[in-house]
DNA sequence: CCCTGATTCGC
DNA sequence: GCGAATCAGG
């Protein structure tokens, strides 16, 4: 497979929504997590808010390590620094009832979902960490919405709204490895039982 | 162990 | 230019 101008664009267009080079490169086909992330820096759009935003994962070590084999010489050097000041911009997002985006159902169907996964709790918002709670409610203002038939096991099956409603959707993120739920959806779900223990205060 | 992106370097 | 191998971190 080569890098054509359409294939470029998806790569593009799904980079910049946040999409992991992993997941593009399943969309894409024929290549691998490594082309992708290969041929972004290459694109020159390693990071992804544009100015100011930092690959945080950017930690250059200049210690080689034992090789399992003969290869070359590790060279780590030139560490780049980004002195930029961040610049947080906040969407204005106007998320109140309006039919959710649909930008495109693709390939992204291959797994269907075992149903075997039990309902979560609804959140019964009163002993959970406050934090917690701050999360998934910021969380679910940037949710995906997804419905029902968009569940994968990749996705955040953490339910909002009433089932009954049109007011009803599946948060849709990616999920915490091994869990059903996203990161701030797995902070609400599972609660360490010390927690909710002493609730009596 | 699952994942993420970053970097290097032979091709 | 490409991407596997590797590295580093969550």
């Amino acid at each position: 497979m080569s890098w054509t101008d359409e294939r470029v664009e998806v790569l593009k267009k799904m980079w910049g929504e946040g999409q992991s080079a992993s997941q593009i490169a399943k969309e894409l086909g024929g290549v691998t997590r490594n082309a992708v992330i290969g041929k972004v820096h290459r694109l020159g759009l390693s990071n992804r808010a544009g100015s100011g935003g930092n690959a945080k994962t950017a930690a250059p070590k200049a210690e080689a390590k034992a090789k399992p084999a003969a290869k070359a010489a590790p060279k780590k050097a030139a560490p780049k620094k980004a002195p930029e000041p961040e610049a947080q911009v906040e969407e204005p997002r106007t998320v109140s009832a309006s039919p959710p985006p649909q930008p495109k159902m693709s390939a992204a169907r291959r797994a269907i979902i075992p149903a075997g996964q039990p309902l979560p709790p609804q959140p019964s918002a009163n002993e959970i960490s406050p934090e917690a709670l701050a999360k998934v409610n910021e969380v679910e203002k940037t949710a995906k919405k997804i419905s029902l038939m968009e569940l994968t096991e990749k996705t955040c099956k953490w339910p909002v709204g009433d089932p009954a409603t049109d007011q009803f959707w599946f948060c849709g993120l990616p999920v915490q490895q091994g869990k059903p739920y996203c990161e701030a959806h797995v902070g609400v779900a599972f609660q360490p039982m010390s927690s909710r223990r002493d609730r009596r205060r």
